[in-house]
DNA sequence: GACACCATGATTGGATCCAATCGTCAAACT
DNA sequence: AGTTTGACGATTGGATCCAATCATGGTGTC
């Protein structure tokens, strides 16, 4: 058991996960005595995760006015899949190259469980973990550390709202296509056919969200 | 005076400078005690302030162990140049359509100031007005604070090593170079030069460092 | 002499306690 | 009646104190 993690990784880490679940809402208060006998500790720690998560962008902080969840607008998650557009498309030109036959292989079986996938948590996790493989030959880690936590903030509002509005086929057929792009080594294509895809989940979630509601 | 800012703030704040700056040295602890004597404060905001800078990726905390400042390394701020070109010519890209007359004065402005900087302080301070008001009119604020974030870590290791290898010519030529395509409307041009500029700049900083020392 | 082991100081992590600020509500004043 | 003011509870910011862990140096043993 390594469970020398202290107490405010671990809160900070249980509040992330709780924020992008949406099982704190958006707006809503955290309050630090709240917080410290939930997790059984002082509100010291607390205020640590807390100002750690601040720096992630996942709650504001208002001086002497207390936490709370930072509200997650559309316009916020429509630029971020605009900055997955460009940062992914990067790491992917850069890592076609660099992909061996084992990446292609990996690959495949994720493409295949995907196939077999039936909830939609199932197809969400295929999803990403396509996609990190699909980056991970480019060897750049702050390039890929940005992707991630950039992807971590843009799941957290679909995660909310809707459960892939574009269903299961026509995205996989996309990662096929990508796929097949990089196996011929034409990082170009790969890389249009990537913004492609990801500019098609932009603008369903979009459409999708003005006729559920007005605006916000 | 609104010095309503609470105690961690500024000492996130000061701290952030001096690692920028150099003051603080890549690598060099940081102890509790000696920044909370210095700060006039208990440990406590300290502690705040660290966990905020770790966040950020300026400083590295290891479990009872203590901080110390992130060691900045060649590769990190190659890969940080690669991602300025990913996320500045998408922020370009947008913004070229939405630019008024005024966008075009004011970058006329900050370029004359440009050629009459004499100090390299100067020339960067410019430098970075001018790309900041070059991307600002694409209304994009989370893609706008995520350039500017990645901007100041590149810039550390800038003014850690060298003040400017390229010297203060070639970069101004290629500024008015983008600013007219931007102003005859060419998005697509704009970006290009764009990211020739900054891969430039990336080019000259790997070749300076690589006869300056051996690796690191 | 080299290595393992333990004791001590230094340093971080956390808890408790106090001070400062904000929100709310009631009372007083115009 | 409406507005202002002041007092109180709730909550956050910070200081001091204690516990846990790491680093260092000495000592003993082989």
């Amino acid at each position: 058991m390594t469970e020398n993690q202290p107490a405010s990784l671990a809160i900070s880490a249980a509040l992330r996960a709780d924020i992008l679940a949406g099982v704190i809402e958006p707006g809503a208060r955290l309050r630090q005595d709240e917080l410290a006998s939930r997790f059984g500790t002082s509100r010291i720690p607390v205020r640590e995760a807390l100002r750690q998560l601040e720096a992630e962008a996942l709650v504001i902080n208002d001086v002497h006015r207390g936490a709370r969840v930072a509200p997650l607008t559309l316009d916020e998650t429509l630029e971020r899949m605009e900055i997955r557009v460009a940062l992914e498309c990067a790491a992917l030109k850069l890592a076609v190259p660099a992909m061996s036959e084992l990446d292609f292989e990996m690959l495949e079986t994720i493409l295949a469980e995907y196939d077999l996938a039936e909830e939609p948590a199932q197809w969400t996790a295929c999803n990403w973990a396509f996609h990190t493989a699909l980056y991970a030959p480019c060897n750049r880690p702050t390039l890929l550390a940005l992707i991630q936590a950039n992807i971590t903030n843009a799941d957290r509002f679909l995660r909310l709202r809707l459960s892939q509005t574009t269903g299961k086929e026509r995205p996989q057929i996309e990662h096929r296509e990508i796929l097949a792009a990089c196996r011929a080594g034409d990082a170009a294509r790969a890389a249009a056919l990537l913004e492609g895809h990801i500019a098609r989940a932009r603008k369903s979630l979009a459409t999708a969200m003005r006729l559920s509601r007005p605006a916000r």
